[in-house]
DNA sequence: GTCTATAAGAGGATAGAC
DNA sequence: GTCTATCCTCTTATAGAC
């Protein structure tokens, strides 16, 4: 077995430290505001030292975006191990576990527009390895969901899928929140509703 | 009547001008990323003497939320004047042309993250004001037409006006439309059928 | 690999002539 | 009010000692 060095264990782990904070600061105040000296000063090392991990600013959001794939994916054969669950729940696993992330504000987003950083992610492989796993295994679920008659046939399965991806930035959560009137379980319960079921009601003619 | 003076006219024409070239940028690129320089050279002037028309970025940003918000009053008003109609309808044709002034490349948005705008944008007495008529206007909408039994009577209003005002700013149609497989139009339509009938099968036991 | 110090440049805002 | 030229702050990134 590979048995990692005393050195390369503290390297590790101070990368991981410096990852967190990044996924802390994306989530808190998103990738054009979040400043590589914030990150220096919350990991607790000179500005310098983080240049010696991560070659750019946006290297540093792009393995945060890796971090947060590789916990999807982990949460995604969480669910495939339970066996007799319907496709659609696990589906709905998966947009309540990105509204709950959201919420808790540890979801962290990039902007789409930005082009240094979208270029970063699209020459990334490991990000686009990942992103692609996860995209087939929930479009399996997706199709077999549509088969099961439990999400509308009608509907092309990118159409479901960016649906759900969209609850990791859906701004309605932070504007109820903002509210006060509802607990977080409760906001997550409300979005997820309507996202499933849609404004109009339950049954109709 | 009061008659502008040529000069004024001048002025007004100039200053929708640069509204204009900011509403591009911003749907564009977004706030952070667009700068002060390129609005000057998409308007045709100097950077002085725009700061002689705004006093600041932000300014110039809550000039472009201002003149939407006038655009989605009128469309209201255009709306109430169909007699006859029903309030779930009404709404539907708000989300549509959120969702189609978006993907024309039409829609300004801000980030709700960036402290800087968002203490001018709630500062600014003429936006908030502009924000609370549509608001009031579509709230009342909303419970008549959960009163009709169109909207889920079980939702929090507040929860309808946000999710209707998100379609300003949801990712999907520009993932679809980069996916290049459907139609402006489609797009649309497909994502308007989510967000009222959500992803479950139109009926269900 | 960590630090201090600094380069290099972008971008918001202004001075002052016309 | 418009221009040119400039200021100044913030931020990314690096040099070089230890």
């Amino acid at each position: 077995m590979s048995r990692l060095s005393f050195k390369e264990q503290v390297l590790r782990v101070r990368e991981d430290a410096i990852i967190a904070a990044v996924n802390r600061l994306l989530a808190d105040k998103g990738f054009d505001l979040m400043t590589v000296d914030e990150v220096a000063a919350d990991v607790g090392i000179a500005k310098a030292s983080l240049y010696k991990h991560f070659p750019s600013k946006e290297a540093l959001a792009a393995a945060a975006m890796v971090r947060l794939l590789e916990r999807a994916l982990a949460m995604i054969d969480q669910l495939s191990a339970r066996e007799g669950q319907r496709a659609v729940d696990r589906l709905m696993a998966v947009s309540r576990w990105a509204l709950e992330m959201q919420l808790g504000g540890e979801m962290p987003t990039v902007p789409s527009q930005n082009s240094s950083l979208r270029a970063e992610l699209l020459a990334h492989k490991t990000y686009l390895d990942l992103l692609m796993q996860a995209s087939d295994r929930l479009g399996a679920w997706i199709v077999q969901a549509q088969a099961d008659g439990d999400i509308d046939p009608a509907l092309p399965p990118e159409l479901v899928l960016y649906t759900i991806y969209a609850r990791a930035c859906d701004p309605v959560p932070a504007f109820l929140k903002a509210g006060g009137a509802f607990t977080d379980a409760q906001i997550v319960e409300l979005v997820q509703r309507t996202c499933w079921n849609g404004l109009r009601p339950p049954t109709r003619a």
